[in-house]
DNA sequence: CAGTTCAATGACAACGTCGACAAATATTGT
DNA sequence: ACAATATTTGTCGACGTTGTCATTGAACTG
């Protein structure tokens, strides 16, 4: 392999000097510089990450611990997030799924610090609370999406599941519905219940009772295997004698069912029943026919905040605010309309 | 940092002794061995990989390039199959997206030689013709879903669309259709000519005669803006004199809309109309109602077996069969029925 | 013109690991 | 008991890079 010597002696200079030119330090002469660049391009050097490594003890490298990639496939934004990121900034990335074992989970942090990792990314599909094994391994870290069991260890960036859901149940409140349906996320995510709460108080605050809304759960039971009651909820609210004129939808997913509920019972959507979902699972939202009005989870700008403010860490900014929050942004589509 | 010469000195004994323990070389005293084990765990010391690589000049790295990550979701199971595969041997992955621009792809190549990347697997999306530029670097490649575009350049793993189609046809056929319409996947991607061939060819083999099927263009255009025809082309086949009594859907995404242009018809599915998918993009066709029959692209093993067979390339195996393909599966759920 | 400063370059060591070889110790055969 | 062999352990250097310090020579100062 071509390394910095065979550079040296092709140019005519000490390896220290090749050193110089490739990483921009001064006190070169502009002839020289030139000598050993085209000696670099000739031989086509390419310098060796783990030799520096060595010599400076500092790897330039971020990990991503994830749990599952698979669960609700736009997720992978978060990674695509830190990866822009990281690609603008110099950084190499590692990524490791613990695939919910926690012996696995060991080994990561293991394989971590070999590489000498400078700074990790816990990142999880869905957002919820976890429990890092970090503890033992004083590497860095910032939470993507979820939120450390124990105080404040680290930092943590996550999506304002609240503020989305009370977005979109305005947006249906301003546009005259007084009855809504809503058919809930599984309990077991963090989000589920925020957005519940977000649902009721702002009814709240648009004077409707609680008798307005007609609440179900969509879901329950261990994430991937779960039990699915939405198309059955939904027509079940569907058929009540004073039925709701919209219905929320705990996620994109789950909306397609309440489509198909609400078609089969002969309702035109949205002119007979408004729908909104939530995430913005483009798969989903774009493909439905009318297409779905929804709230978007900023999984790239989570991934990309998130590397960014990790990078800070790292440089040994001591952070105040230990928990970040982020907008979801209402994607207004066709399946709502005014009563 | 915790180095060998340490541990070394807390066991007593020479840092060539403590490498024999690491690396489980012979000819170590069982009580020696127990020693240096203790002082290990009493260090928490982790080997440095990078050190490694330069004594080695091996990374024990493999690279993953891709082009997008979001077009097709559970593509993403490619990379999982890598990473599984990775993780039972040993091997450290390092994933880079070109987000389709070359530029971005030379920088990528760049980064992997500064790694000193045993290989790199060469990953897309969706099945599709590629022209690598690893051309100037050599690097042992594998191309996993994708093909290249000059002979025989690399070794490559493909699904095999053309015995999905045709196992979904069959399928049908068995069952007694005798009409079938067939949305067209968008005609840029690879797979959209074999799957339309494996319909023509199958049909033909019992004997249907060309106006028997109805194929219309779902989709065309540059993926990620492509123009959607899928609920205006369900709708016109649906409302034909003679009309089919099964669709066949270029994907599982495009069923959705297949699904919704039956049901504001007032067709049941699949009594009415038997609808199949491909893909098996478990979102969409678990989630509807009832669940989609389709067929399964292998994405997980294609990574499993891509990874493999790259590790026998890097390891100086010369292979022989250069394109290897992969069954797609049919999944039966609800959507068929025989009439 | 001697003395000083500064820019350009080089020599060398060290980072952590392991292969080649050498040394020390234990075991065996006669 | 002594050589011959086998087993266990250690020394040293090299991998590719860069930080520290030294050297060279030219430009400036008074």
């Amino acid at each position: 392999m071509v390394s910095i010597i065979s550079v040296a002696k092709a140019a005519g200079v000490s390896n220290k000097t090749v050193s110089r030119v490739i990483n921009g330090e001064p006190h070169v002469t502009e002839e020289t510089r030139e000598r050993v660049e085209k000696a670099i391009r000739d031989l086509g050097y390419v310098p060796n990450m783990a030799a520096r490594q060595i010599r400076s003890s500092r790897s330039n490298t971020f990990g991503i611990i994830t749990d599952y990639v698979s669960t609700t496939p736009y997720s992978v934004d978060i990674v695509r997030g830190i990866q822009d990121w990281a690609n603008a900034n110099g950084k190499t990335i590692l990524i490791a799924n613990t695939v919910g074992s926690s012996e696995r989970e060991a080994t990561i942090w293991k394989m971590f610090q070999s590489h000498r990792i400078d700074g990790v990314l816990y990142v999880t599909m869905y957002r919820r609370i976890v429990d890092p094994a970090a503890g033992d391994v004083s590497i860095p870290t910032v939470m993507v999406n979820c939120r450390p069991q124990t105080a404040e260890d680290w930092p943590s960036i996550e999506p304002d599941d609240f503020q989305g859901a009370q977005d979109l149940t305005r947006h249906l409140l301003e546009r005259g519905h007084r009855k809504i349906g809503y058919i809930r996320l599984n309990p077991i995510l963090l989000g589920a219940e925020l957005r519940l709460d977000a649902v009721r108080q702002t009814a709240r605050e648009f004077g409707l009772a609680d008798s307005d809304l007609s609440i179900r759960l969509g879901m329950e039971g261990p994430v991937g295997a779960e039990e699915n009651y939405v198309f059955a909820a939904a027509t079940e609210i569907l058929q009540q004698r004073d039925r709701p004129t919209a219905i929320m939808s705990g996620n994109d997913e789950m909306a397609i069912q309440i489509y198909i509920a609400a078609m089969a019972l002969g309702f035109r959507i949205p002119q007979d029943i408004s729908i909104v979902g939530f995430d913005d699972f483009r798969t989903v939202s774009m493909a439905l026919k009318p297409q779905l009005t929804t709230a978007a989870l900023p999984y790239y700008d989570l991934g990309l905040q998130g590397a960014e403010w990790l990078n800070r860490v790292v440089a040994g900014d001591k952070i105040r605010p230990s928990r970040r929050v982020l907008a979801c942004n209402l994607i207004e589509r066709d399946s709502v309309c005014s009563v």
